[in-house]
DNA sequence: ACATTAAGTGATT
DNA sequence: AATCACTTAATGT
């Protein structure tokens, strides 16, 4: 019964959920794993069901009829993706890509499931209903930061948020990975970064940014 | 030494 | 803020 998956799932959600709830998850989970950069979901397919974070991060993109992306938000280890919390089982076609950030672990539940637990448990209820909250505030701050922010903020809270979900100040990335996730031109990043730059915000490298203040 | 890829920059829209 | 055209710098072969 003490298996190395339970004790994770009690680990990341055991705060949260009552023992049979953690028993029942246990036993009708599927554990998966992908490393950083796998596509874990794209626009169109449909998810096998429901995930729940255990490491790692997600990011999940929307895109556009012209297939331009734009990064809606991150997943953190003990989050799920309200996107797929669907009861009906043919709306379970997914609107977003989610592509792996660090390599993660997460569990996948089967719907059915879903519904049933709504019911059961009342942690399980509320941890749906949070969970929605929680995605909500995050995309009313996306929804403002694009409609009212100029690029130039943007680029400054992809940045920090970066900062936060990698664990380091350190960041590998590319002039144009970036301008790619914000939607915008390589040449405009590299201006944006080297203005930054010299107000002393961060130092430039090939391949590699520096974060001093975020 | 050469090719490739990332980053920097002036000019134009 | 985007695009073009070009330069410069870093890195791999």
């Amino acid at each position: 019964m003490l298996s190395g998956t339970h004790n994770l799932i009690t680990e990341k959600f055991g705060y949260l959920f009552e023992p049979e709830l953690i028993e029942a998850i246990h036993s009708n989970m599927l554990l998966k794993e992908a490393s950083a950069g796998t596509v874990l979901i794209e626009i169109g397919q449909t998810f096998p069901g429901i995930p729940l974070l255990l490491s790692g991060s997600l990011k999940v993109f929307r895109e556009d009829d012209q297939g331009n992306e734009l990064l809606l938000y991150y997943i953190e280890s003990g989050d799920t993706c309200a996107m797929s919390l669907t009861f009906d089982p043919k709306l379970l076609k997914s609107t977003i890509r989610a592509v792996v950030e660090e390599d993660a672990q997460f569990l996948i539940i089967p719907i059915a499931f879903l519904d049933k637990w709504m019911v059961q448990y009342a942690s399980w209820r509320s941890f749906i209903i949070s969970s929605f909250n929680h995605r909500l505030t995050e995309m009313l701050d996306t929804i403002d930061s694009l409609a009212f922010k100029q690029l130039d903020e943007r680029l400054k809270n992809y940045l920090s948020d970066k900062v936060k979900i990698n664990g380091t100040t350190s960041l590998h990335l590319t002039h144009f990975e970036i301008a790619e996730e914000l939607n915008s031109s390589r040449v405009v990043i590299s201006r944006l970064l080297k203005q930054l730059e010299s107000q002393g915000n961060l130092i430039l490298h090939r391949n590699k940014i520096e974060m001093l203040l975020f």
